[in-house]
DNA sequence: TAACATTCTTAAGCTACTGAACGAAGTAGG
DNA sequence: CCTACTTCGTTCAGTAGCTTAAGAATGTTA
């Protein structure tokens, strides 16, 4: 949500916070909290009964909510309000380095259809391929395209996509330019956003976390970022450069990283150094089915690791639990400085390895969250790792239009 | 902020976000920017000019605000608005282990006022010699008490004030609890906040950070803590906890930390640390002027080792640069993650030694500013770094009216 | 002195919410 | 079955806080 391209809002950069509203509260409530009646809606919002009473109804005949069931009380039984999964839809795409996958999503983030395509290189076709792309995938589901909110476009982002020095550019596209053409030639509001937030969105969306839980999604692809939520709001940082799980330096004197400083996690642990590592060693490589000739990306060759890793590899296994004792102890870092409740690994590169990456995270935090911080900090693993960006995509697109 | 003791404002936790309200926006840009007009504030806010000029009016009554002074245009000159710094005060209490501080503040900040009283270790008295000591700033600065908005107290909170298992008590006390009794035996509105915080709050508001900047205060006092602002509200967490800044790693196998934990910042280069590694070199003790058996607290130690580097003792000034290098190290972890756009160096320890850290934490973060992240993060030292904590806490009741 | 530029104010109206009373839909007891 | 009771949801008038639109105030410029 860079910028909500072909969206009128303005994004609050000039002025005030922007304002809840009965809508938004109601809506993520349900979406948080599912069924849920109206006194128990009123209750958790703070609004009084009348008002959602009244929002509901609203909502009802837009048809984005419907009445299910209802539930026994002492006196007149609650009815149950639910989304309605089929009333709206959402776009993701996903713009990975070597494919470009597209979902189509229902309003609770559920897919409904799915399209993955080589990634073009002539960067010229980039635009046409995406429109093509986004009609074919409506087109084959046979959905009412009216319903359609907008689409999500998601990137690698600067973080760790590169070893080349500044930012990459996406296919020699400005991913902000890129999403204004797009809403243009399409006609869809279009927002954009980098892999990790938009993983962190989507997982807050489809696995129904509440503003309450302080929330980090920490992605794992061509290099490791986080997502980070607290309050419901995603944290984008003065100039949308938040979140760069891979700079947190875990080694003062550590080796140079390409972005100029020392020690970073991802030069230390991160999937290029694991699979370099992996590709070094002969024994290694062979574990893997590895080899420079047939070298592939970066999540895949790291993907290969983790697998063989899995299969029993010893060396692959020591490599990944090198990788993750650093990450363990970034991951300490992150949920110390924010008091963070839930922290959920999701991207590739983890949906491949987190057998290794979740115990490490929870063993190195469990000490001191019993001891010191009286708290319990949740280390789970996405149920949608490897897709995460895409639905991410498209909950980006459901987040906006519940502000609408 | 933990809780708004004696104020009958639910602290959002149940329900929705907080909302902000033309009179919020309006005093907290004129805190930011005074002076300004009308338009500008129109303009800054995001309001209309019809709703900036009844809010500006109810505010003039209030007695808030003032006019003062025109600045010519092309047409009909603007008047230029302030908050009257008399208008309203604000007490600020720093509960420190060895000294309570307290402040009398106007409305912008400054102080009116100050007192200091060694700590009563009679975990009895506290409440009692809070409310004497109170009554004896307000009586000696001739001020109308019912200008006086309430009571902000600020102690050191659980980070690194302790080496004992646990967050620490307050002198036996529950913080919270404290509050709450204070606010009924005063009369006043009283708002708890740990130490990290409330200085940044008080930087925040004293040296007119604006809600565009996001912002991180790193506090030095016995422990190392931060206290972050972004978009103009401060990080809390989950329970209260964030900001915990020594115990962000930053050496994955490092020596064990009181916190359960492993290579914190506060084991490697926190305050304690420096004290403790002064005293026990015989040579570099004798440089601090320091020995065992006339021991006092750790920041007063801390600031013998940066008085006598600061004079040129080699000892000392290598000591204090080595737990800068880690401290640094540590700052651009947070920048990174949060893409924060300015660093302040606040607290008694960096009040004494920022001669040493400052430089350190630019040099580490230069070379990739410039390079891959495109942005220029500031790093300043607090006008007022010794005594942040207690304008800090006078400032969290400044903060809280604006939002009444 | 008239025309213009800009700032600030006034007045009517709209939206979204609140408060309080009321209607609706069940259970429990006789 | 009827009554009392409980809890849920709605209705309606009122209000706070804003916007839109018009206009008044206060300066400069030709």
């Amino acid at each position: 949500m860079r910028q909500p391209v072909g969206d009128a809002a303005p994004n609050g950069r000039p002025g005030r916070a922007r304002r809840p509203g009965a809508r938004e509260s109601i809506l993520d409530a349900i979406r948080a909290s599912e069924p849920l009646s109206r006194v128990e809606l009123a209750a958790l919002t703070g609004l009084t009964e009348a008002a959602v009473s009244m929002t509901v109804r609203r909502l009802l005949e837009e048809g984005l909510v419907v009445e299910t069931g209802r539930a026994p009380t002492g006196g007149k039984p609650r009815t149950l309000l639910r989304l309605d999964p089929a009333a709206r839809l959402a776009v993701g795409v996903y713009l990975d380095q070597d494919t470009t996958t597209y979902v189509l999503t229902g309003q609770t983030g559920g897919v409904i259809s799915r399209l993955a395509r080589p990634a073009t290189d002539v960067s010229g076709s980039l635009l046409a391929d995406l429109t093509a792309d986004v009609d074919v995938l409506l087109a084959g589901s046979g959905v009412d395209r009216a319903r359609c909110l907008g689409i999500g476009v998601v990137w690698p982002g600067p973080r760790g996509g590169s070893t080349e020095e500044g930012p990459p550019r996406l296919r020699g596209w400005d991913p902000d330019d890129l999403g204004r053409r797009l809403g243009a030639t399409t006609g869809w509001p279009v927002l954009v956003e980098n892999d990790a937030t938009a993983a962190a969105i989507g997982e807050y969306w489809v696995a129904r976390v509440g503003p309450e839980q302080a929330f980090a999604a920490l992605y794992m692809g061509g290099g490791l970022g986080a997502g980070i939520i607290v309050e419901g709001r995603a944290m984008r940082g003065g100039h949308g450069a938040a979140g760069e799980f891979g700079h947190v330096c875990v080694q003062v004197d550590g080796p140079e990283c390409w972005c100029g400083s020392r020690g970073c996690l991802e030069v230390l642990a991160g999937p290029r150094t694991v699979t370099a590592a992996a590709l070094a060693d002969p024994a290694t490589a062979a574990e893997a089915g590895l080899d420079h000739t047939g070298r592939r990306s970066v999540p895949a060759d790291f993907a290969a690791v983790a697998r063989a890793a899995w299969a029993g590899a010893p060396r692959c296994l020591a490599l990944l639990e090198d990788s993750a004792r650093y990450v363990a102890a970034a991951a300490e870092s992150v949920v110390n400085l924010l008091d963070i409740d839930l922290v959920v690994l999701t991207g590739p590169g983890f949906a491949a390895a987190s057998f290794v990456y979740g115990p490490a995270i929870q063993r190195r935090m469990a000490a001191a969250d019993a001891r010191t911080w009286r708290r319990s900090v949740t280390v789970t693993v996405s149920l949608a790792a490897a897709t995460a960006s895409a639905t991410g995509a498209a909950a980006l697109v459901l987040q906006s239009h519940l502000r609408r």
